[in-house]
DNA sequence: ACTATCCCCTGACGGC
DNA sequence: TGCCGTCAGGGGATAG
């Protein structure tokens, strides 16, 4: 399931390849990933160049000419691809983009159809305001986290993967920092002080840029855009290791159901 | 305003 | 071998 670390890994392959390409077509195989109107969708990126590439928790955005913008959401399975343009599409592309004077076309698929693109013409920041994201967890500010813990009644994990407080943690992430700052996923969130508050922000930093560097993490179907999958699951601590040993204490990594999510903890280091 | 639950969709997996 | 139920979980809609 992508999240920020793999998003943003996506983002810097596509940055080395698209600015500066122009669309030339678009063909769309199943109407449903696009956000309202596909014909007006493909209409308004044939033309376009490619001006940029940007992110916003797990937001991919290409920067269009024209003042538009692409909004690309991956949610579970989608996948964005660079593939030859005359490989033959399988049955999940359901997005083909086509590049003047390329080889090479990108590509949307999504095994469960979950994912979604959208054609911005108001910007990226209209767009982060109106879905109501909170700040980048890549650089949210402890103080930031600090006021939107303190005003919830919700757990900690709940608090922590709700994209209103901050943009780009989802399941596995969310898991890994709980570990390592040896709180409990049902922590009441208002219940940490300023100091732990402080030291979860540096650890969701310091995981995620971990992560960037690992390029993400594959456990099912996420791979960047040239189809190379991440490291990150070989370090991962927690997540999806119930039964093994907590690589900090030895006790049993126990899975539990926490917000509706599958959620693993250790239940001797994370009472906190 | 806040919170919990359901639903979207497909493939993998376990039980029989 | 095949059928069926369950699970995976991001986020939008809906109910309480």
């Amino acid at each position: 399931m992508p999240e920020l670390p793999e998003v943003e890994t996506i983002a810097r392959g596509l940055r080395q390849r698209l600015p500066g390409l122009v669309i030339s077509s678009v063909r769309c195989r199943f109407t449903g990933v696009i956000v309202a109107d596909a014909g007006c969708f493909r209409r308004s990126l044939r033309g376009a160049a490619v001006e940029g590439v940007a992110r916003h928790g797990k937001y991919l955005f290409l920067r269009l000419s024209g003042g538009l913008d692409v909004a690309v959401h991956l949610r579970m399975t989608g996948q964005v691809l660079l593939l030859p343009r005359r490989m033959l599409p399988d049955r999940h592309t359901h997005l083909e983009v086509f590049f003047r004077g390329s080889g090479d076309k990108l590509v949307f698929r999504d095994v469960r159809k979950f994912g979604r693109c959208e054609l911005l013409t108001g910007g990226i920041g209209r767009f982060v305001r109106e879905k109501r994201l909170g700040p980048d967890a890549l650089t949210v500010k402890s103080g930031h986290l600090w006021s939107r813990l303190q005003g919830t009644r919700r757990g900690l994990k709940a608090a922590l993967l709700d994209q209103g407080v901050l943009a780009g943690l989802g399941n596995i992430y969310t898991d890994e920092v709980l570990f390592r700052c040896r709180l409990s996923p049902l922590r009441p969130a208002a219940a940490l002080t300023r100091r732990q508050t402080e030291r979860l922000t540096e650890t969701i930093h310091e995981l995620l840029r971990e992560a960037i560097r690992r390029k993400g993490t594959s456990i099912s179907d996420y791979v960047d855009p040239q189809g190379a999958r991440g490291g990150f699951q070989h370090v991962l601590m927690v997540y999806g290791r119930e039964g093994s040993p907590c690589p900090r204490c030895g006790a049993a990594i126990v899975k539990s159901r926490v917000a509706g999510r599958g959620t693993w903890s250790c239940p001797h280091c994370q009472q906190g």
